[in-house]
DNA sequence: TGATTTATTTTGACTAATCAAAATAGCCGC
DNA sequence: GCGGCTATTTTGATTAGTCAAAATAAATCA
């Protein structure tokens, strides 16, 4: 069995490089996992000889198909239950990210589906990210965001992508989450700045090109 | 923080000796944990350093208030969870328990409120096993068993005190769970052997002293 | 091309938890 | 009161994961 340390190793390698094509430089990996970078190439050594990784060196990592179908699976753990911490016990969406970082690797695959049927099969969780099938497919696609798409076109916000817990507790306090419809309705490249009306009457909220940047969108229909 | 293995050792403290009085033997820890007695003793060392427990040499190990309180809040995460595995997610209660073992050391006290509150201040787990109050009271009551417990006189099955997936299977196949109502017809000590008679018709359930032990009852009223 | 910077890998050391096997303490019988 | 049994403790070694710091390779720049 995988330990925990090895499931987070696999999970970070995935959410690096989503397509799964991409080395992963050592550096960012040992970022991400908040290691220094000696440590990453140990493991990632050990990572290989267990076959969950390539490691090229001096060039980067990538997932295996074994290591990325173990990735997929705490991927989806992690998000069926920050899923259900929000939609069923309620809690804050800024707070179960680090709740869900320790549960992913304590629930069994039967708890897992037997939640997922509770939730009645979410395709996202509560920050829009999309939640990977049991068979492993990530329906993930191409957004615009806030500081993208097209100015004063109405649009759909569907995924907040920056999951600390400041920045969904300040989406959260002006109404920015995944379903709320909204409209730039001025944007000030040199500034850095952008204005986004909430459809009605409220009054604009003024945001950085960074912080938009973090906030993805579609048309609304 | 408190690790799982400190964890772990510590709640088998805490069943292997409720009062709190008693000295538990080195052994009985080692045995309870599934590692050997060197083992346990250089742990035991260590969570002594801690204030975790008091170490009496060549004689047992007991809790310290300390320990005492950790241990109580393991104890109610693990019971907590068997009850929303089986309340909520519907699964079979013999398999809830090593579960369980897994997520009482990966759910925060802010998820163990909640769960409480979800499940409506149980007071017992889906085996009949008291669940400690957030305050760390532990409501333990002596009860007789259907060994022990008068004969022909109509009691409530209250407890089972065997966790072991088989005889919670075997239990469930014969209707011997927490609420039913029984009646022991016959009780044949040389044999080591009983008759359990569920009210009304059904056909007598024979079983051993051993397993009958294992039955906690109280008088129906 | 040669020197410098930067990323990565290696090396040596540490901690937590474990086991196997040797040493020891306590008790029990005679 | 001495030998022997049993439970416990010690000792030495192992594994997973980590860090600090030295060594190396690659990339960059002059």
């Amino acid at each position: 069995m995988a330990t925990s340390t090895v499931e987070n190793y696999l999970k970070h390698l995935l959410l690096l490089a989503e397509d799964g094509e991409a080395l992963v430089p050592m550096g960012a990996l040992a970022a991400a996992l908040e290691v220094v970078p000696g440590t990453a190439t140990t493991m990632v050594k050990a990572l290989a000889d267990s076959g969950f990784v390539q490691h090229r060196p001096r060039l980067g990592v990538r997932l295996t198909p074994e290591g990325r179908r173990v990735a997929l699976n705490v991927l989806r753990k992690h998000r069926l239950v920050e899923t259900f911490l929000v939609h069923v016990l309620k809690m804050d969406w800024a707070k179960v990210h680090d709740e869900a970082e320790q549960l992913e690797h304590a629930i069994s695959d039967e708890v897992l589906d037997r939640l997922d049927a509770l939730l009645g099969h979410p395709q996202t969780d509560p920050h829009g990210d999309p939640i990977p099938s049991r068979q492993g497919k990530l329906h993930s696609q191409v957004y615009a965001t806030l500081a993208t798409c097209t100015l004063d076109r109405s649009v759909r916000i569907v995924r907040i992508t920056d999951q600390s817990a400041e920045f969904l507790r300040f989406a959260e306090q002006h109404g920015l989450q995944p379903g709320t419809a909204v409209r730039v309705a001025d944007r000030n490249l040199p500034a850095g700045l952008l204005a986004v009306q909430k459809s009605g009457k409220a009054p604009a909220v003024s945001l950085s090109l960074v912080a938009a940047g973090k906030i993805l969108v579609e048309p609304a229909r």
